[in-house]
DNA sequence: TCATTGGCTGAACGCACGTTTAGGGTACTG
DNA sequence: CAGTACCCTAAACGTGCGTTCAGCCAATGA
């Protein structure tokens, strides 16, 4: 079921050839602008034919999003289970079928609705998990806002991946352009990550004041 | 000159109100999603004018994204003098005009294309001035990736902003997500670029040595 | 053998889009 | 008063879209 998912076009079903290259084009140029006679050319068959198979063009997103899923759900129940978060960057975008799903979760993630709800929910979920781990080995101290934290994770490698054309140098290979711009961001990152950027609390500070002097909600944050 | 960008839509020449509606428009749904007949009938003229006007859909786009430069300059160069991220970050957002400009932005930076490479690089440069700054006065310890530290600032406050209304509550509404969005991350932020995450150095060494074992590049990227 | 099923196509439909064209209305200018 | 310049509109054009429909063709099963 998982291996699976790597072979050449020729072994597919035209049902399943369909959906890759749907995914493939939708995660690289968006769903909107991706329409049902590129995909059919892609493919190699007539436009009807991808509309006799999947209903709808809706339909067809449908399909891919089901697809996606299943292989992230795979993908990241097989790296929680021995790796780290460096490494899984490291890997991840070197092998061309991770471009493709990558290249799809960001596009998901920036066009909105449902689906990506999901998406991003599960990555916190999954962030705060990692965390959890990391504070009960000792290598995190534990924090009053675990969330907070997950999510400036997420905002971390999501965001590297959102941005990777611009951290990338121009020119750089539409294929290589998620694994670059990791590599360029993971040392500054990680420095970051350990040593923190400011050597004083002077901005904490201010800012935890700001919130002191605006108690503008109900508000159990600015505590500790 | 700066002013002057608040004001009724009833000050407007209609060219200048076809601006603004194609500025919120295309900020909110994307270029190819916002058709001329929306943004006409939203000011209340028909489309051909906006034609008139701009000759095409291109140079409508063109008019606002020169329009959005100027802006965004004038603001950037206003909030240096004597600003702090924090407090730029708090106000930004509280104002519902700095909220159609930074749609616009996300949308640009999404999108891609020459404009937003010019946006990006600027965002950089604007944050490598403040480290600089920061370095100078003590604040924050020198680097030897400057640049690689600015990007990851950039990852970290545009993501927030790409990433909104995944970090604003399910319900917030429009206008608040991205205000609401960057108060939920400005503490446990600043935490991190104050204390970090890590406790110990042993991602990081994990990843230094990674990069000793495989030189891949004629890097000099590894060192210190 | 014939009927049935399912993958597949070519042609067409209705629609929304960006754009063009011809011209109406109003206010300056000689 | 005629002429001109400008703001603006109604109507239409061509294009590409998602989708529908009638039917071809090969394989299957009785």
């Amino acid at each position: 079921m998982c291996s699976a998912r790597v072979r050449s076009d020729d072994d597919l079903t035209t049902r399943a050839r369909i959906r890759e290259a749907a995914v493939d084009l939708f995660g690289r140029a968006g769903f909107a602008a991706t329409s049902v006679r590129a995909i059919a050319t892609e493919v190699g068959v007539s436009p009807a034919l991808l509309l006799h198979h999947f209903g709808s063009k809706d339909g067809l997103r449908q399909a891919c999003d089901d697809h996606i899923t299943g292989w992230l759900t795979d993908e990241i129940e097989r790296v929680n289970v021995d790796d780290t978060p460096a490494t899984v960057m490291s890997l991840m975008g070197r092998r061309p079928e991770y471009n493709t799903m990558i290249r799809y979760v960001r596009r998901t993630i920036v066009d909105g609705g449902k689906f990506a709800d999901r998406v991003f929910a599960s990555l916190v979920t999954d962030t705060r998990r990692y965390l959890a781990a990391e504070v009960a080995h000792g290598h995190a101290p534990p924090t009053d806002d675990e969330e907070g934290r997950a999510l400036t994770l997420v905002v971390l490698s999501l965001g590297t991946h959102l941005l990777a054309q611009y951290l990338a140098p121009p020119g750089t290979a539409d294929d290589d352009v998620i694994f670059v711009a990791g590599e360029r961001l993971a040392l500054p990152m990680l420095e970051m990550l350990t040593h923190g950027l400011y050597s004083d609390t002077l901005m904490l500070d201010a800012y935890r004041e700001y919130l002191a002097r605006i108690p503008h909600l109900t508000s159990e944050k600015g505590s500790r």
